[in-house]
DNA sequence: GGAGTGATGACA
DNA sequence: GTCATCACTCCA
């Protein structure tokens, strides 16, 4: 799936509420150079907010910890950490510098699945607390695409059942419905 | 449905 | 130091 090359998200972009920057990443373009040199351009389709200390599914609600430390540091950042011992996760971090708070990417184009989403675009720890910007071989573009609200379904967060029922019943996950990604893909490619 | 995999944080 | 836990994926 071809992304025409847009324009570079400032960092201001993510330095506000992360629910906020999870409604505008939607229908954006995640750039990122692979090791060989070549630049892939995939939309965002799908992504969670982990919005802060109170968050019990976010991991900065225990506090600040070597793991954690760059959730605290402003937006525009990457966090990029292991999982189950196989799978990186990547998330973006959001809001101002003291407040923790960060977007998982759970898909991009057809690539559904966080783990996936990693391994397909050479994502691994050497990202953890880099810039969001083409310096550091990820970054994030406006692609022109505009994603209605009614393209945008918002459910549940996924796999946070230690979180407790607050939280896990918060829709904090946004993902593109299916008709639209259909209708992308015959018009916009 | 269940295994694989290893960093992380809590606790001693 | 030990231990349980985990924002997942794949194969059966």
């Amino acid at each position: 799936m071809n992304v025409r090359k847009g324009k570079v998200l400032p960092r201001s972009f993510y330095q506000r509420p992360a629910l906020e920057v999870s409604r505008d990443l939607i229908g954006k373009a995640l750039c990122r150079k692979l090791p060989g040199g070549r630049v892939v351009r995939h939309l965002l389709t799908e992504v969670e907010a982990y919005t802060g200390p109170e968050d019990k599914a976010c991991h900065a609600s225990k506090g600040k910890t070597p793991r954690t430390a760059v959730m605290f540091e402003p937006g525009g950042v990457c966090y990029v950490y292991l999982c189950y011992g196989i799978h990186w996760m990547l998330n973006l971090v959001t809001d101002g510098g003291g407040h923790p708070a960060a977007i998982l990417i759970r898909g991009v184009g057809d690539i559904r699945g966080p783990g996936r989403v990693t391994k397909q675009l050479a994502i691994d720890k050497a990202l953890n607390t880099e810039r969001i910007h083409p310096a550091s071989g990820l970054w994030v573009e406006d692609a022109g695409v505009t994603v209605a609200d009614d393209a945008i379904a918002r459910t549940p967060r996924i796999g946070i059942g230690y979180a407790g029922d607050y939280w896990i019943g918060q829709p904090y996950r946004f993902v593109v419905t299916d008709a639209w990604w259909r209708r992308y893909q015959e018009n916009g490619s």
